[in-house]
DNA sequence: CGGTTTCGCTTTTTT
DNA sequence: AGCGAAACCG
């Protein structure tokens, strides 16, 4: 029986497969290569997926293949993949394809949260007590904060956190990180990791990168919890493989054992990560590590015109590469790049900002169809400013996460410590907030008995003991605390998490000092909202989760970052803002690759660190997010830091076929005369650096 | 203790 | 310029 197709998100190209009728079971609207990664089953298989090749309908009908075809359980396919939204999306897909069938059980989540899901269950074994929490990076930093504050140490700990971080994801314990230490500030670096890793165990807490570390150690060094989870994966399949950070890698190897079924889909070309650990050379790895690894190459682009692909091919062949691809399409020449000259960042604003109004009844011209693209997030400013003063509609993508606005961490804390009176950062997080009178000297000397008797910060209140180090109010205060912390998370086991933190908010009148806390009344009012939606996640994630634990509820919305607001606003029809980063994946008719200008794109700091391949790829990966018309354009004079300095095009725009190009100068002014003028200015300037071709 | 001022930095971002 | 964090002052 065929079933109907996925409904693909409307800004996805129609495919050139005709009909969209297909089943699972039904291979022929597939082509050749994408079959063959689909039906190869005898072992370990490696998928380059060029960009635009179709590459998550590989997953989803392989997905679909292996539990509707080759007779897998859905409980024993695991799928995974580095964002929420790249899960939500391959599950829906998934579900459609196998509408009507029983998929309980199937795995298709991010690698944080199959982490999350072994330790888990295999809590006892990962030394981990029943409610661990677990801490987000601003968290991490904090708890950092305080390490270096005790050692009289004067390291920032956001770069204490990236140094710990690296090592994480290489797995290198504190011990070897010491022992490999080039100079004396990564030796202090390392010292510090090893206080680090102690306070989190005290904490019974664990940090994000922990979530893939511990797990790994835990396949690794338990043989009986190897084989369940290696027999509960009987498929593996891995999203974006090229960004996978050592520790991954490992996890993924620990996860296909001997068996070797495992489906890894990436692309070296898009590797636009490792500055934060991502090592792309894991796709050659696998060919080491996975003897009989078969190689499948997805060229075939369903996305972009000749144009825009040959371009893209051109620009990337600059780069030294893993494996040998070339995109092709059938799709025809399409329209010139255009390449645009402008004045400054506002003048590129404006010209862009007018391109798009000027499109918008074209074919293909909706806002929706309209991305502007750039390579740091500042750059958006003058964007939005510009299209606002066109009423033009827009959605940015990035800013502050929900779960980093201030009033939601304090909710989220209370939540923890109700799960986790262990969890110290939580517990100095909101000690004091409301306002309890519980100042640092207080906190100081809590600390310090707290330590002497080996315990956490919040069971310490509790102890007889505590009389001698603080006494009098102060000690009261805290008692007052403790007892009332423990109450409601009685509170919480008797009537639900959402029903504690509710009470607790409304005894402590955290709405009344948000206000006091805010000038603005609407300020205020917004933040007590944002507590009211967290309260309304818990409540639902504790009726849907069957036998999920407060502490789950917690750690699970601290990975999932409830941004669903923002998803709606992008399906609207809006013209989309958003950095190079995080347009992977992504598709537009029409995009506008702002900025292309050294020191911008390529970035200062990755010339500086001579990591020029990352930032082609980083052009790569913009270059290929359009479908039929692609604009690049440059600011001739650019704000930097308060000063207006000039600017000169980027290195990559030679690197494209000129035939391919059309050069065009300045000209969103209203005066033909300045913009004859200012056009011709561009043009010199593009002249000289062509090097008069 | 808490609010204000000054200093210093400044790519990308997910979990 | 603009933001966040430490330092400083009332």
């Amino acid at each position: 029986m065929p079933k109907t197709a996925a409904p693909r998100p409307r800004r996805r190209a129609s495919r050139p497969d005709g009909p969209a009728r297909r089943s699972a079971r039904g291979l022929d609207d597939l082509n050749p290569a994408q079959r063959a990664a689909v039906c190869h089953l005898d072992g370990p298989l490696l998928v380059l997926a060029g960009a635009g090749s179709g590459k998550t309908r590989v997953i989803t009908r392989k997905i679909a293949y292996l539990i509707d075809v080759a007779g897998f359980e859905p409980r024993h396919v695991v799928a995974v993949t580095f964002t929420n939204k790249a899960a939500r999306e391959m599950k829906a897909r998934v579900a459609a394809l196998l509408a009507g069938r029983d998929t309980t059980g199937l795995t298709v989540c991010t690698f944080h949260s199959l982490g999350l899901d072994i330790l888990r269950r295999e809590r006892a074994l990962a030394g981990l007590k029943a409610g661990f929490s677990l801490l987000d990076e601003q968290d991490s930093d904090a708890l950092l904060r305080e390490i270096l504050r005790h050692a009289g140490d004067d390291a920032a700990a956001g770069d204490a956190r990236w140094a710990i971080s690296r090592w994480k994801n290489d797995l290198v314990p504190p011990g070897a990180a010491l022992s490999a230490a080039a100079d004396p500030a990564e030796a202090r670096h390392a010292r510090l990791y090893a206080d680090y890793e102690r306070a989190l165990r005290a904490y019974n807490a664990v940090d994000f990168d922990d979530l893939i570390v511990r797990p790994v150690a835990l396949l690794r060094d338990h043989p009986e919890a190897r084989e369940r989870w290696q027999n509960r994966t009987r498929h593996l399949l891995v999203d974006e493989c090229q960004d996978t950070n050592g520790a991954q890698y490992a996890l993924v190897r620990l996860l296909v054992g001997a068996r070797g079924m495992l489906t890894a889909v990436g692309d070296d070309d898009q590797s636009i990560y490792a500055w934060r650990g991502a090592r792309p050379e894991n796709l050659a790895r696998l060919q080491q590590d996975l003897p009989g690894l078969e190689v499948v190459k997805l060229e075939q682009n369903y996305r972009s015109t000749g144009r825009i692909l040959a371009a893209a091919n051109a620009l990337i062949a600059n780069n030294a590469h893993l494996f040998e691809k070339r995109l092709w399409s059938d799709l025809g020449p399409g329209e010139p790049i255009r390449v645009v000259a402008c004045r400054d960042e506002a003048h590129e604003a404006a010209r862009i900002a007018g391109e798009i109004l000027q499109r918008r009844h074209a074919k293909d011209g909706a806002f929706g169809e309209c991305a502007i693209l750039y390579r740091g997030n500042h750059q958006a400013r003058p964007f939005e400013q510009a299209l606002r003063e066109l009423n033009v509609p827009y959605f940015l993508s990035g800013g502050t996460s929900f779960f980093s606005r201030g009033e939601v961490k304090d909710a989220m804390a209370y939540l923890r410590l109700l799960a986790n009176p262990e969890d110290n950062a939580a517990f100095l997080r909101i000690v004091n907030v409301p306002r309890r009178e519980i100042g640092p000297t207080t906190l100081e000397k809590l600390a310090a008995y707290a330590s002497s008797r080996h315990v956490a910060l919040l069971p310490a209140c509790d102890e007889i003991g505590l009389s001698l180090a603080v006494e009098g109010r102060a000690l009261e205060r805290l008692r007052t605390f403790a007892g009332w912390i423990a109450r409601h998370a009685r509170l919480a086991d008797a009537d639900g998490a959402a029903a504690a933190l509710r009470a607790l908010l409304r005894e402590a009148d955290y709405e009344g000092w948000l206000r006091e806390q805010g000038a603005a009344a609407k300020a205020a009012e917004r933040r007590w909202e944002n507590v009211q939606e967290l309260l309304s996640w818990v409540e639902r994630m504790q009726r849907d989760g069957d036998g999920a634990s407060l502490a789950d509820v917690v750690a699970r919305l601290t990975l999932q970052d409830v941004l669903e607001r923002d998803d709606e606003e992008a399906g609207g029809d809006r013209v989309h803002l958003m950095t190079l980063h995080s347009a992977k994946g992504l598709e537009f008719a029409n995009v506008w690759l702002a900025g292309m200008e050294e020191e911008l794109l390529p970035h200062r700091a990755s010339i500086e660190a001579d990591t020029i391949e990352e930032e082609r790829r980083l052009a790569y990966v913009g270059v290929t997010r359009a479908r039929r018309n692609l604009v690049l354009t440059f600011a001739e004079k650019r704000r930097r830091f308060g000063e207006l300095l000039s600017c000169e095009p980027s290195r990559f725009l030679r690197e494209l076929p000129q035939d391919t190009l059309r050069w065009e100068g300045g000209g969103a002014d209203t005066n033909p005369e300045t913009r004859l003028e200012r056009g011709r200015a561009g043009l010199a300037t593009l002249r000289s650096l062509l090097g008069g071709d």
